[in-house]
DNA sequence: CAGGATCCTGTAGGATACTG
DNA sequence: CAGTATCCTACAGGATCCTG
């Protein structure tokens, strides 16, 4: 299968942009995403980082992040039990625009505020 | 300034994502400028390509693009008024991360059709 | 520490009809 | 053709308190 000869077909890119959005949409999962790969593996430690989340989104988005294979969630221990979450190499398939999208935003601050 | 040298700082990542998002956010906004990348114009047309879109959603969304700088819109004519959309040169910054998006949503179908 | 349970609200977005 | 104007609602997301 050659890649290069892939016929573009509008509806399926647009069906693909969508998926991808219902992916990573919402306000926390980018964020989220980038904490991990910041280093933070815990539940409060993740909280930290990311100003203005809540416990109620932060366990919401987790859980479906764990759900399309984005991250893990492994549980150490038994009485203080100690969970840790970490991105898995699937998510490692995003990075590439995560950080297109972090270069992104910091020039279109540049861009806008430059022209008022 | 050495863009190799730039200090990772990772509130200020959290926040060049949520800007970014912000511009790009919402169930429509890359739909509409895959669409225009693909050569649509006119709004019905770009109506038509993109399916479930309604007109209020499509006129709401193709004034936020403008007002970022995304796309242009020109009036052509006088009496049947002829408009013409197109997609600037500020759009092209953002055409990686659509690709990769887009490739993205289609490797991901195929991993979680894979799996169950 | 790692969340769950509730309650509440704004707004993104849908449906439908209409206009110059 | 290129949109406006209304009306409506589901749900994303916030606030707060509680639990093993």
């Amino acid at each position: 299968m050659d890649t290069s000869t892939i016929v573009r077909n509008e509806a399926q890119e647009i069906q693909a942009l969508q998926d991808t959005l219902y992916v990573i949409g919402g306000k926390w999962k980018l964020p989220i995403m980038n904490s991990l790969c910041n280093g933070n593996t815990r539940y409060r430690e993740i909280e930290r980082s990311i100003p203005g989340i809540t416990t109620r989104m932060l366990s919401k988005e987790l859980k479906e992040l764990e759900l399309n294979g984005i991250i893990s969630r492994t549980v150490h221990g038994t009485s203080p039990v100690l969970i840790e979450y970490k991105t898995t190499d699937y998510c490692k398939t995003f990075s590439a625009i995560l950080l297109e999208m972090i270069k992104w935003g910091i020039e279109h601050k540049k861009h806008i505020t430059k022209k008022g």
